[in-house]
DNA sequence: CTCATCTACATGCAAAATGCACATAGATGA
DNA sequence: TCATCTATGTGCATTTTGCATGTAGATGAG
């Protein structure tokens, strides 16, 4: 069921988001990487990086694909083939392969900049405190 | 000098950021963590955190601290007395205390799903090239 | 056959975040 | 006097994104 809500609780409105923006992006193209697949299916293994929610409405999603596409980071193919109805099929190109591995190499100083936020805090909560987390 | 371009080189315009998406809300907050400051100051001190490049526009730092200050996370005063302009101080609420406990709740969960990122792109590497980083 | 449901993709719209250009204004020193 | 630095802010356009909704084939129950 795409579509539903990302923020946890019923009635609250666009919430905000505090997690790694367009984190998507380079999710989207690990998951394609060696194994082409389709966005509905990616909406469900988005799961496996662990997310308590999923990080994205099915629409941004669909959305994502078409836009890394326009950049010739991946391409599509229709498959009708099978059952149930069309998909549009989605693999990595070479030129996606070298963005991905540029977001990783981002992604790896997000990882530091992270735990320098967070030994910070740790070391003021100590001072101020005494506790430690 | 406040204002400066943030994405490396010239010409380029609006290049996506990929980073922490409203990062720039809990590097503020622990800034202000038992230590009053303005936005000008504050500007600079986010060098602390190990940016590479300012991760905002001073703009947006002035508009963040305003929305902080409608939230009740911190609170302003005029500082008038010492040299230059006048300044805006900032201080941490209790509030904003305990809203910048839940930003660090936030970011483990994270600093998390970036390791299994990671783990799952090295493990790719190791399996399509033989090659490990 | 009919109809609800599921799968799959997509668009329209509005809200939110944010970069860039620019405005304002006191302080400072040449 | 005037350029420069410090400091705060606004206006505008772009980008991202959530939510609601649309479309359409496939599938199974009745």
């Amino acid at each position: 069921m795409p579509g539903r809500g990302r923020c946890g609780s019923e009635n609250r409105k666009r919430c905000r988001r505090r997690s790694i923006y367009g984190f998507l992006e380079p999710c989207l193209l690990l998951l394609l990487h060696g194994k082409e697949s389709h966005g509905y299916q990616l909406l469900e293994d988005l799961e496996k990086f662990g997310f308590h929610e999923v990080p994205a409405d099915s629409s941004t999603i669909y959305r994502m694909l078409r836009s890394l596409e326009e950049r010739n980071l991946v391409e599509s193919r229709w498959n009708e083939g099978d059952a149930g109805p069309a998909r549009r099929v989605y693999s990595l190109t070479d030129e996606g392969n070298l963005y991905l591995k540029s977001w990783v190499e981002e992604l790896k100083k997000t990882r530091h900049i992270l735990q320098t936020f967070l030994k910070k805090y740790r070391r003021h909560m100590e001072i101020f405190h005494g506790e430690n987390d």
